[in-house]
DNA sequence: GTGGAGACGGAATACGTTTTCTGTTGACAG
DNA sequence: CTGTCAACAGAAAACGTATTCCGTCTCCAC
């Protein structure tokens, strides 16, 4: 080793040894001085920390970790590609993670195995704290093996004496059904997912169990898209002409639902409310009207799973239930319009 | 320290040490076969890498770091939140930094200097071997100050001496009017995105110096969205009757036009044809019909930012300037649709 | 003046690698 | 049989920090 490879550009990196010999000190006690650690005299503490002012002293992660046995480091693992439901997942969590000094190595598998494998083998090698994992749908996921804290985040694990935040598609569905009703609807449809996402079968049953004799023959699956949301619309204003209310399994579907409606020349909601699922902006907003959804709080969800991947950290007791994110109703005028 | 304070878990974890010793070399050596480095007898490497396999042995990276001056992690550093544009990038980047078997921070400063400020000290701290930045938009960034390899990856530095990956907007609106041209359409009009965006005014300026005399007034400047779209229809419609072709800023605007001009009995593309820009999934399929538009490739973007930084801190040359990504025209039914 | 208790700071060790430098071995030419 | 050289392997230093003892110093009560 030459000396100064691991110093890249010309100015050498000041170490603590410089901000000890410039406070007068050994490295020791400055190393106590910046973490606030030991018993150090209030005024050798200040004068350490002045002195590491004024050098620019940022310590050296690397050294720190090796010493301390902690990386302050995770992964965040996710099978989405960073799709429209793990982002704000992460972001939420990376929010929290930040805010207890984690940094945060991004990793995205994909959904292929070797990917994953990979990763893991990586995040092992780097020693991090601990791991978050997070994925595509809320169907239960193969938990991965570490020996380290790991939280589960919208992907629950299969096993359950892992740590797993989930949310409550039942009780959103719930709250739309709900709303249906009270503002007078007693002839609606439910027009649904796929019928092999768990989610969209939760949500579905959930509203019809919900909805009573007011539901409209049966939920009808399909897919997740605007086009499948006109073709139901054509075959419910087919066999049931009284509709005055569809709940859909997702924003993209209620929109296509919309847009049929008003093709047929029927109103929305004067006819027909129409609700969502999800509240993507870019589907509940540019509705035409905007769309009566409910709000999953993805990000809340990512904030609970950072804060809990804190606590397993720091050796802190973790529920392994109720961790369950509420979602919240957001009324627009496809349901309350004027 | 306790000894064990590294080593979470209860299993200790196998060191360089303990496969040296199973191999029955010293762990200078050891360390020379794992990393195919040094001269070694194959017989010898090969001993040493069962030992390794047999053990179940990875590599600490913390180690690692310390002694080679390489952390082999590199930070990505977006003001996006991870949005429409950067995902992509990231996607592409995390790829080819993956494959050369780096790891990646994330980093979201969220538009906030704070946050970026600190996010800079977490990455300086952690010794990165590079930096890739990235952002909401391709306007000019003002560059970061750090004493490594920083690439730009979609928004530009402002200064010309760091490495930054752009992509070509004007090309991409020339090959959408060159398109148009081509299918006889003589009577165009252009709907942009806003002017305060100068991805807005590029795309503007090229298509209008392409069309030539066969634009139709002036570029109507709005802002990205599926209202203005409609809205720049009526316009349209009311002072230019003859239109046979609209040219638009961006996906999002595409879709309104066209379920505009659907509303007012318009065929597209048979009356008029129509084209958006962005290629994004959710607004160019979902259309009616699909929009011929522009991929800006960010994902390759993305590849050669990591190129690019790879290189930087292997020590190779690296172009600053012509690392410029050109888009590819995707022709749907706006277009050529039957 | 003596004993004891805190308060404080330093020396030393550990963390797990990489890399340089040096030494040993064996082969082979003269 | 000697000298030279290449091939190989090991010892040791280095990377930058945290932390555990200890020793010293000050202060105070008796």
């Amino acid at each position: 080793m030459t000396g100064d490879v691991g110093n890249r550009g010309s100015a050498s990196v000041v170490r603590i040894t410089d901000v000890a010999a410039l406070a007068g000190v050994s490295i020791g006690t400055a190393s106590k001085a910046l973490n606030n650690t030991g018993q150090l005299r209030r005024e050798t503490r200040e004068r350490v920390r002045d002195a590491a002012e004024k050098l620019g002293f940022i310590m050296d992660a690397r050294g720190r970790a090796l010493s301390s046995g902690r990386s302050y480091t995770v992964g965040m693992l996710t099978t989405d590609s960073f799709g429209r439901f793990s982002i704000p997942v992460m972001l939420g969590a990376e929010d929290v993670l930040n805010a207890g000094q984690m940094a945060v190595l991004m990793c995205d598998t994909r959904d292929d195995p070797v990917r994953e494998q990979h990763y893991l083998r990586s995040l092992a090698s780097r020693r991090v704290d601990g791991v978050i994992v997070t994925g595509r749908n809320t169907d239960y996921r193969t938990p991965v093996d570490l020996g380290m804290p790991v939280v589960y985040a919208f992907s629950p694990s299969s096993d359950p004496a892992d740590v797993s935040i989930t949310l409550d598609d039942g009780r959103g569905a719930e709250m739309l059904a709900d709303h249906l009703i009270s503002i007078g609807r007693h002839r609606i449809a439910y027009v649904s997912g796929p019928s092999r996402h768990a989610a969209a079968i939760k949500r579905a049953t959930a509203a019809e169990a919900r909805f009573g004799d007011r539901l409209v023959g049966q939920s009808l699956y399909g897919e997740w898209s605007e086009r499948w949301g006109r073709q139901a619309v054509d075959i419910l204003v087919r066999e049931h002409g009284d509709l005055d209310g569809i709940a859909c399994g997702s924003d993209q579907i209620a929109r296509g639902v919309c847009d049929r409606l008003r093709e047929l020349g029927k109103s929305v909601p004067a006819d027909i409310a129409v609700t969502g699922f999800d509240d993507w902006d870019v589907m509940a907003m540019a509705s035409r009207p905007p769309l009566t959804t409910v709000n999953l709080r993805l990000e809340e969800l990512g904030r609970l799973a950072g804060r809990a991947l804190l606590d397993l950290i720091a050796g802190r007791p973790v529920a392994r239930e109720g961790l369950v994110v509420e979602p919240t109703l957001v009324m627009r005028e496809s349901t309350i319009g004027g």
